[in-house]
DNA sequence: AACTCGGGGCA
DNA sequence: TGCCCAGAGTT
């Protein structure tokens, strides 16, 4: 594992080569922000960005998501993918706010997480954005990227990556460093091939130079 | 633990 | 033209 001064160091040189590395979600309440946030699950908030201007000029609340059959909320954000179980979960998060909650949006991970459509994830973006409750969500990227590069450990569930990040990292700069982390993991440290040749942290990096070795042992 | 949803992005 | 996904639910 990494020190925190080397995490650091990391942090800063993924800023250098990502620097429009923000947050792309834009919201104007916890509504709109779970909304986008529920909408955004396997595929890119540029994606999601396309259809919720739209979207909130036509939903303002739960009960408008309500008032409408599944099949129109299914066409106004088809072009996100897998829109039937989305609409699907949109409506069923929508009674659940009007029913249990007096239309408003719980704070607590716990209890966002009882809505539908709503992982963990999701509830620590929301909780944390929206009602500024300490925590970092942690995705695919920030969790492949974290254990590749060594910030943590290669048998850490997602608890203990949360955990491990929240340590090694200055509290005002979680919501950057979640964004910096997905731009790296995305578009450089690749799932399936990632730019190890040209990454400027592979000498800080065990499992690049694991795999640079590998690639010249097959070569 | 493996499967499903799905249009868009990228090779 | 075919792969692969910025997750969550179900089995």
């Amino acid at each position: 594992m990494l020190t925190k001064k080397q995490v650091e160091e990391i942090l800063q040189t993924i800023g250098e080569m990502f620097p429009e590395a923000e947050c792309e979600l834009t919201h104007t309440n916890p509504f709109e922000l779970l909304i986008a946030v529920v909408l955004s699950a396997q595929c890119t908030d540029a994606l999601v960005n396309k259809v919720t201007p739209s979207l909130f000029a036509k939903y303002k609340e739960p009960e408008d998501y309500l008032a409408v059959e599944q099949e129109e909320l299914e066409q106004d954000i088809r072009s996100i993918g897998l829109y039937r179980n989305k609409a699907k979960n949109i409506k069923k998060l929508s009674r659940s706010l009007v029913e249990e909650y007096n239309g408003e949006v719980p704070e607590s991970r716990d209890e966002l997480m009882k809505l539908a459509g709503v992982g963990r994830k999701t509830a620590n973006v929301v909780s944390s954005v929206a009602f500024d409750f300490p925590a970092i969500a942690v995705d695919t990227h920030v969790e492949r990227v974290s254990k590749r590069l060594g910030i943590c450990r290669w048998k850490d569930n997602v608890t203990q990556v949360e955990e491990t990040l929240m340590k090694k990292i200055p509290q005002d700069q979680w919501s950057v460093t979640h964004h910096r982390l997905i731009f790296f993991g995305r578009y450089h440290c690749k799932a399936q091939s990632p730019k190890c040749d040209v990454c400027p942290l592979l000498d800080l990096c065990r499992e690049g130079k694991k795999r640079m070795k590998k690639k010249e042992g097959t070569a």
